[in-house]
DNA sequence: CCGATGTTTGGAACCGATTTCAGTTGCGTT
DNA sequence: AACGCAACTGAAATCGGTTCCAAACATCGG
């Protein structure tokens, strides 16, 4: 109808056509009860026919509010991150939120570069997965609001799966399957998932007497997968347990160049459940995670800390894991006695 | 050293330790050519030790300038616009710029809601892929700098791949192969990356002329590929050409489960070459795009745009694409006569 | 009808930077 | 030593909002 505006209108403008002062305009918007119904109404239409959006700049420098949340992941081509920032996104947006998003490429110096930088330009992060050490990134945390994904931290709010568990699963599957002698190629050691991955298959296969080897993947990444295929065939090992599915796709497309038969001579379990992992051929057995709801979840605490409300229980969640058989796994192939 | 501040430090106080006024802080920081080596040096020295960062709200207010750039994108999961993001974010960050990663979900709907509320909070737009109507944003993108990615727009500048070329690759490919009845599932109607593949293929099966059929997927995602398999199959297509590569991912599973051999009875080419196209089995044949290329370029024009730069030949390119051939693609299979 | 109370409203201060403008300083000339 | 010019610096205005404060107004009870 009107002409859209080519200049920026301001909050002075609304308050010109509306017959009152800029003050009111700011309460009429802010808060309706604030001011008279006819004067609200005349703040409303005069915004609507300016097409009046307030300047987020000017705003967050009286607020001390960006309306802004960063989360930071290590690799947003990981699907399991992208799922988790649609999540954030989704949840942020219904309470009025951006989300910038900050991709470290797993260097834990980028991460801690990038966080040092943005802290100011943010209410809070998301630290998804955080690859730096903790006593790096607390200095500049200290300032600003944080909450943790993928990873416990000592008095930060954190939302986490239950890795230890999802672990187990695993691993009594591997052996309900007949299989003794088992692989992890591990993901980074800065992270809390793979610390506790590795604890939980490390307590059960202890308990049902088998043998756990575990190798570091150069990088949690598909490349990291192909390169660590070899280190696992040079072991005995009939099954193999990877840190994500990303790695795991690495040793599946290895394995499968070098001849060897998944599952028949090789299982494999991924972690995250990424969808990908039901594409392949054999698709992925995996170890699904709560992927939306940690993303809502972790949006919630950050909120919540923001806007200075108490959870009762605190706000620390850890989401069950539960695995998903699919054809990467099968019995362990007859060995030559043992 | 010493210690960080839990409380913000401003300009004041890097003027108050240097013994300087606050314009001076502000132009030793911008432009140390503009004050005296000693009071640059003082400024420097006290800034560092308070762990002075400006606020960016402040200095957006006064400057106008927001140093964010907004990366819209129909679906972040898809991993040619994860690529992409990381493409955009290494290269914004090295001129100082942050991203806002703004997720559509393909709605068109969303988009358009999206690209208006934050137009005012970013500097400039990077349209990628946009499903919306060029008039539906076009009000919108009038105060705010804008350079679309896959997508050729009246005037805007633009960076894109040679879909049409590209599809012919893929088109002459599958006829050597001796195939002459090909498929093609179709994306989102308002891609114009989707128009010029399909022109691209039309063209190349009319020259040689063989036979071209089409469908639209109900969505460029694994399912919407998934949906679209049982349709293809019901034609004699001997090959299928998809929009991308994510459908292509569907359309191959679905094939795989029902028995249908790749390539021994249909062969199968995306578009994008994603990661996970190499991954699967057998690997996919796929039209690559320069997606770091895209992104780093995208950057460039957008900067250039809003700092007023000329470019000489216009700010839009069109990269190069080529056919990688994997093991999706074979011979047709023997058909009874025709 | 008046004072007390409560609700609306506008003026002005403020957030933290940048930038204009004018004043000060330093330096090279003559 | 005085002058002019350039380089440097600080005070103050400004960006566009929010919010405190006090004034204006309306409403109510006595």
């Amino acid at each position: 109808m009107t002409d859209e505006p080519v200049v920026t209108v301001t909050i002075k403008d609304v308050a010109r056509l509306a017959g009152v002062s800029p003050a009111s305009v700011s309460r009429a918007l802010a808060d309706p009860r604030q001011v008279r119904p006819g004067t609200r109404e005349r703040v409303h239409r005069a915004a609507a026919a300016l097409g009046y959006h307030p300047n987020q700049a000017a705003r967050a420098l009286t607020t001390g509010r960006t309306r802004t949340i960063g989360l930071v992941v290590p690799d947003i081509t990981n699907p399991i991150f992208s799922t988790i920032f649609q999540a954030v996104q989704g949840r942020a947006r219904q309470s009025g939120y951006s989300v910038l998003l900050v991709d470290t490429g797993e260097d834990p110096a980028t991460e801690v570069d990038l966080v040092r930088t943005l802290a100011r330009q943010v209410d809070g992060f998301l630290l998804c997965s955080p690859r730096a050490a903790q006593e790096d990134l607390d200095p500049f945390l200290r300032a600003t609001a944080v909450v943790t994904i993928n990873h416990r931290g000592r008095r930060v709010p954190c939302v986490t799966s239950d890795n230890t568990d999802g672990a187990r699963q695993a691993a009594e599957h591997l052996l309900a399957l007949g299989h003794r002698r088992l692989a992890y190629v591990a993901g980074p050691a800065a992270s809390s998932d793979n610390r506790e991955r590795l604890r939980g298959l490390r307590t059960a296969v202890a308990a049902a007497g088998a043998e756990l080897t575990d190798f570091t993947a150069v990088s949690p990444t598909y490349d990291g997968g192909t390169a660590a295929a070899d280190l696992v065939l040079a072991t005995s090992a009939t099954a193999v347990i990877a840190f994500n599915d990303v790695i795991a796709l690495g040793l599946l497309n290895r394995f499968t160049a070098r001849g060897i038969g998944v599952p028949q001579q090789i299982s494999l379990v991924g972690f995250d459940d990424i969808p990908f992992a039901a594409m392949t051929n054999p698709p992925l057995t995996s170890v699904a995670v709560a992927k939306q709801q940690i993303g809502r979840t972790a949006v919630d605490f950050l909120l919540d800390l923001l806007d200075g409300r108490q959870r009762s229980g605190g706000s620390r969640l850890m989401l069950p894991t539960h695995l998903i058989v699919r054809g990467s796994t099968g019995a362990a192939p007859a060995t030559f006695a043992d």
